[in-house]
DNA sequence: TAAACAGTTGAACGGTTGCTCAACTGTTTG
DNA sequence: CAAACAGTTGAGCAACCGTTCAACTGTTTA
């Protein structure tokens, strides 16, 4: 057993997985990086919340008010998460008046969501 | 303001908002149980282990021994990811010998990450 | 059949997260 | 300018989640 391969087996305190293997997944592996902002990106939809106040938009443009209304949250709760939304670039505001109305932000939102149903409704 | 309009405007302990909008928006909403399964659909992807681990297999049948050797986690650890995503289909096994090999259990994993990609490379 | 290995499982812990509450900013209206 | 309304924010709390650890199952091999 060559050094290197020595030290990946190090790795998991297993001693006999198969080291060509995991040499070349390893150094397939995109930066830590990308992983962390991809999972990141994708905790936004991982919430019940969010994902409601995403569809609302879906429909039209709203103001706290009546997403808040139309959900049954309270305005603090929506806010805290459009907060999120907005952070991560998923939804866009602007202010008219008192107003402050919200909107997707584009269309990537509706994308992912289509091939998320489609990937459910085919589960048994 | 008619009897179900002051209805949903109790919702929000707010008294001004839109009530046509907010019917319309409440009508309009997939059920509950839909916006869930979603959800927690997504909860899968919002981890950056299980986003590893799915880029790992989206390369090749692992497994768990060289994939806990491959991303430098436990076996425990490895696991127990592995049994929330098979939970929710997106890996498949199967036992040879001593060892158990995952690989992705469909197509939609690669079109859903290949969105978030490009989502990702278009914020700023 | 006993030892070695691959993988799974459940409890426990520490960190994260989503909500509530109360205080705040900013806009409009009297 | 003061009152009323729309929305934001930060602290605090309870629930959730991912890891570790140790004990376990199941397969192979000597």
């Amino acid at each position: 057993m060559k050094e290197n391969e020595k030290d990946l087996a190090m790795q998991c305190g297993c001693e006999h997985e198969h080291p060509e293997t995991v040499r070349e997944v390893r150094e397939a592996m995109p930066d830590e990086n990308v992983t962390a902002d991809l999972s990141d990106f994708f905790k936004v939809f991982g919430d019940s919340s969010r994902m409601r106040i995403l569809f609302a938009l879906d429909r039209r443009e709203l103001c706290v008010c009546d997403l808040s209304a139309a959900l049954s949250m309270t305005k603090s709760a929506v806010s805290h998460q459009l907060r999120f939304l907005r952070t991560n670039h998923l939804v866009a505001s602007r202010r008219s008046g008192k107003n402050i109305f919200y909107r997707l932000a584009d269309d990537h939102v509706r994308d992912i969501i289509e091939i998320a149903v489609e990937h459910l409704s085919e589960e048994e």
